[in-house]
RNA sequence: UCCUCGGUAGCUCAAUGGUAGAGCAUUCGGCUGUUAACCGAAGGGUUCCAGGUUCGAGUCCUGGCCGAGGAGCCA
């Protein structure tokens, strides 16, 4: 029995014969020839029949194959010049696992499709090689994120997904009940890292996040996954320095191993290339008097819209830090400049190419009573904060921290329209299937 | 929630208020090196739904449903 080998390797088998087990991806025809292109999830190749060198039954059986038909196939590699991938096969037999009967197709052609037929059908979708590819830098930017974080000694501490109350304001969270109460799926990992962090001192977590923002633009989900680290003891310029290495780390692994994927999807792999730490830094207060220079509306004490960002980061090549935002626009847990109280020891990290924020963080309130008092001003159910404010009575110390939307970062490096593609099943205001 | 645009064959789209069409897909035929192959032929329609205007509506009007892009909000 010939080995069987994944497509993504058959170079290594030239002049062997081997078994292929995947799919039809489409069949073209000349005459007495046939090139059908086989995918198997590691890559396509061509095969070639030619009738007058096969047994009768298998050219019959490679004629009727329709896409995306399963099939196991043996055959001879070859190297060819004329072959896109440098090497195609030599068909010597088939065994069909399933053909697909003609009168009801594969419905995914290799043509022009529509966003709302492709959503609809994203469970074959996911079969393209565009997506995969996507799929497969998704899967390098997160096995980089936890290599980052499991080389420096954090430790991964799951949060909750199920919580009894908001972390940062009630109006976006999805309720759910729970038995006979209510509970809220959870919008950030951020309140237990605080406690995880006390513990293990340098921790993160990285899992679902919901947000029941009726947002409908092309930066939104309502399911999204986050990775959140939490460092004891780190102030504002640590976690804005960790957040740049955790970045540029992630960029060197994928322009390490996902190269070709990049390629396919015609990104721009040197605007990657340039980036360099450090990453510059700007204060709100210099970033309003830009945008303001820019013709935007924005006034000191408001926050950026989408089109404010795309403003800040436009011709920049390496992501851009804007920290110490006023404290009024940010969440109730930022704890506020010493020298400043009316701006948060917060930053925000905005991509290039007007990708927007990636990164959200800062350093937390560590002072118990400012704590309670920023809970009453943003009239924040006291009795479930509890437990959060025993982390400032026992042993209380700086710690900051930063959470980093995975489909976001996904969608800058993969140089993508939307982020619904940047998730295997995206969530959105109007899509919950498949 | 608001603003803008859209919904016609399985898919992508055409069609001055006057006989609903093309390309791809499907079926059949042709081609010994095709690259989203090509060439020829066939089949394929509740024009999103409900009203209205009109001799006549895919087209105009009203309401609804569904979707896309954006705003606000956010990662």
């Amino acid at each position: 029995m010939p080995p069987v080998v994944e497509i993504r390797k058959v170079s290594e088998y030239a002049g062997q014969e081997v078994i292929l087990q995947g799919w039809l991806y489409n069949l073209r025809e000349s005459g007495k020839l046939l090139f059908p292109l086989f995918r198997d999830g590691t890559g396509i190749i061509q095969g070639v029949v030619v009738k007058s060198a096969v047994p009768p039954e298998v050219f019959d059986a490679v004629r009727g194959l329709t896409q995306e038909s399963s099939l196991r196939v043996t055959g001879k590699v070859r190297a060819d010049k004329r072959a896109p991938g440098g090497f195609e096969m030599d068909v010597l037999s088939v065994e069909v696992l399933q053909c697909i009967p003609a009168e009801t197709p594969y419905p995914i052609t290799p043509k022009d499709h529509g966003i709302e037929f492709l959503m609809d059908h994203r469970h074959l979708w996911l079969r393209s090689t565009r997506q995969r590819a996507i799929l497969g830098v998704r899967h390098e930017i997160i096995k980089a994120v936890r290599d980052f974080f499991d080389d420096r000694g954090f430790t991964l501490v799951d949060t909750p997904i199920f919580t009894p109350a908001a972390c940062e304001g009630t109006t976006t969270l999805f309720e759910v009940n729970y038995f006979d109460e209510k509970a809220y799926l959870t919008q950030s990992g951020q309140l237990y890292n605080e406690a995880n962090a006390m513990a293990v001192g340098k921790t993160y977590c990285f899992g679902p996040t919901f947000r029941a923002e009726k947002s409908k633009t092309r930066r939104h989900l309502t399911e999204f996954w986050m990775v959140e680290p939490e460092v004891a003891f780190a102030h504002l310029d640590d976690a804005m320095a960790l957040g740049e290495q955790m970045i540029a780390f992630i960029l060197e692994r994928v322009l390490e191993k996902r190269r070709p994927e990049l390629q396919t999807l015609e990104r721009k792999i040197e605007n990657l290339e340039r980036i360099k730490l450090p990453f510059p830094r700007m204060s709100y207060d210099e970033a309003v008097k830009i945008l303001q220079g820019k013709g935007s509306e924005i006034q000191w004490g408001g926050d950026f819209g989408g089109t404010d960002e795309t403003l800040l980061s436009e011709g920049a090549e390496r992501p851009l830090l804007v920290h110490r935002y006023p404290s009024a626009i940010k969440a109730f847990y930022m704890a506020p400049d010493p020298l400043r109280p009316e701006v948060a020891l917060c930053v925000d990290m905005l991509a290039p190419e007007g990708y927007g924020e990636i990164i959200g963080g800062g350093e937390r309130l560590a002072d118990l009573a400012l704590l309670e008092q920023r809970i009453e001003e943003h009239k924040l159910p006291r009795k479930a904060f509890e437990w959060y404010l025993d982390l400032r009575r026992y042993g209380t110390v700086p710690h900051s921290g930063f959470g980093m939307g995975i489909e976001r970062a996904v969608a800058w490096i993969c140089g993508l329209e939307h982020v619904r593609e940047t998730i295997p099943f995206p969530r959105m205001l109007y899509r919950l299937t498949p």
